[in-house]
DNA sequence: GTATAAACGTTTAGGCTTGAAATACTTTTC
DNA sequence: GAAAAGTATTTCAAGCCTAAACGTTTATAC
């Protein structure tokens, strides 16, 4: 208490909207995040982080390394590694060495998996649009075109001039 | 393949869209939610979740049953044994025996607890104002109400009149 | 009054997630 | 060409998460 001045960017009066505004956004996200978890669960037996790193090894047909597969999805190194397991386990992807570089390996696709895929990811755009089927087409464009205003990337924030916000954690 | 009809809400038309704003909406939540994460862990030495069940306990000082404890939450029943536990290790939480019903018990914040919380709750609350600064009190305020017609609240979707979409898993 | 059902919380098995440490290989430096 | 520095991946410990299985305890039915 006692006005901590020079603390809020927007002079604690947006302060509140914002937070109200970030806890929407965290239940909506949460909501259909659990909605497509169970669907993909009972219906393909399989899980959103898999779902996931199909999605971005379908976006690249000759395959990637664990390394860029990481980055990619913004999660940590390890955590890929044994998703890719189960995935290779199940037959929907595999590992192959690299010609000259005997650490890395690139992981790509099996056909098999590749029609999995394809199959998942049009039942997932089926129920998104189910589940937003409340927002029309220009309210949906609306959102999206304010969204671009926020950080999506990660990165430092935007700038800080002085900011004396929360400083120094070394 | 071949038109399934009567199966997108919007006649396949949005679907595109919808799916579009749902990335978009999954990029950023996790971007903030990593972001908050990190900043808990760096200055409080906790995690997200801990956080929500110490403000959930706070709106609620004479306590909760582990029970209404997860449905508040809208996590699962086990999960919220672990998290409680350790937060009773850390001295921050106490379980206290209902009397006349010895199947359950109230959790609530000790006052350590709740003194704990208010300041993580106070540095949570500018670290949203900050991550979500590029928005305008306006935008904000707009985009509050565009999201309220999106679901939100667990439950069938709005309605299915004779929805064939993607029926039956009993 | 006892059998049965319902309610409550914990435990368990399996998977996701991170950050840190360990391992294995490659490139640079001297 | 051996040591050092750097790169790519895996392993590990700890925590979060779910669905399902379990014990208790309480309520309901007969």
């Amino acid at each position: 208490m006692s006005e901590p001045a020079s603390i809020t960017p927007n002079r604690h009066l947006t302060s509140k909207e914002h937070l109200r505004l970030w806890l929407r956004l965290l239940r909506t996200t949460r909501r259909v995040e659990s909605e497509l978890r169970e669907r993909l669960r009972l219906q393909f037996n399989t899980t959103l982080p898999r779902f996931d790193v199909m999605a971005a090894l379908s976006r690249h047909p000759d395959g990637l390394k664990m390394n860029e597969l990481s980055q990619q999805l913004k999660v940590s190194n390890g955590n890929v590694t044994g998703i890719i397991s189960r995935l290779v386990e199940d037959g929907w992807v595999e590992r192959i060495a690299i010609e000259g570089d005997r650490r890395a390996t690139r992981v790509l696709l099996t056909r098999a998996g590749t029609e999995q895929f394809h199959q998942m990811a049009q039942a997932h755009e089926h129920w998104v649009d189910e589940l937003f089927s409340s927002l029309s087409s220009q309210e949906t464009h609306h959102m999206n075109e304010l969204f671009a205003h926020l950080p999506t990337e990660a990165g430092p924030e935007p700038d800080s001039p002085e900011s004396t916000t929360q400083g120094d954690t070394p």
